[in-house]
DNA sequence: AAAATTTATATCGCGAGCGATATAAATTCT
DNA sequence: AGAATTTATATCGCTCGCGATATAAATTTT
């Protein structure tokens, strides 16, 4: 199939579109926990894995430092976590969860359950939906690996 | 599979990741029409199908109308578009292509390909995109049911 | 026909997302 | 050791994306 200009046929376009009719499904049940979508994100990196420099969740997010670290400072703001310049190297800024940060993820944790029953149809399977996460990882591998080279 | 607080089980993460790698890999062509991503989008949608009221645009692209207007006012800014009032309906805005929004579809015409090519890689075939497209595809459809149901 | 409702578009305010640039600390080079 | 470079994070300015709200024109109700 010959690629076109045509919207329907561009890969693009229904990436970009389910990405943001996804996000705006999750965005009632973030409300509860008083979070945007991105800073859900950013909860989720610190919940598996805690005191982590800046570095680290641009890495796990893919995104660049001039987001992320807005982004922390709301966070912070809103007391969720702190930010302390690292002692071995005065550079690296750690980024820890406070204890209602950490308490958050148990509020947080029927989220991906009630996120996924939204997301089957009686046209998708779970198996569509393992097969869909399969690829997108792989195209954003190809994606993330040509940005680094 | 039960559905965890983790960052790779969600479905919403590769989505929302590939689609900013995406667009990120649209850039530099994009650049060279002088186009953001979305105002692209809008373009495509005109190249298609010239004259059409503001609502148009919006559903083709799933977006809402206050983010649609400033994107066409930047647009006719450019001198890529009109907006002019309806004749048989004055709450309606219809938009036309200038003669230099027209002739821009002919500098785009090799960005398709181009991106295509971008995308493949050893572990996606063309076959797997056009699946992805599918499954994505319904998930929209699913998606934007409910949100108008 | 006047009032109430609906429809189509626009405005406001805020949080992303990112290119370009800045700053400070660490590392490498000479 | 001092200079140049690299690394880690932050700031600035712009466009997008959207919830809430506004406005004006058309339609429906009474």
């Amino acid at each position: 199939m010959e690629p076109t200009l045509k919207l329907a046929d561009q890969i693009c376009f229904p990436l970009y579109a389910a990405s943001r009719l996804i996000t705006r499904k999750y965005t009632p049940y973030l409300d509860q926990l008083g979070l945007s979508y991105p800073q859900y994100l950013v909860m989720l990196v610190l919940w598996e894995t805690d005191q982590v420099p800046v570095s680290f969740i641009v890495q796990q997010l893919l995104l660049n430092t001039n987001t992320v670290t807005p982004l922390l400072q709301r966070l912070e703001a809103m007391g969720m976590l702190t930010r302390k310049k690292s002692r071995e190297d005065e550079r690296k800024v750690i980024v820890s969860l406070t204890a209602k940060g950490r308490k958050l993820k148990e509020q947080a944790a029927t989220i991906p359950s009630e996120m996924a029953a939204c997301l089957l149809s009686k046209d998708i399977t779970a198996a569509d939906l393992g097969a869909l996460v399969q690829t997108l990882n792989q195209l954003i591998a190809t994606l993330n690996e040509e940005e680094a080279g």
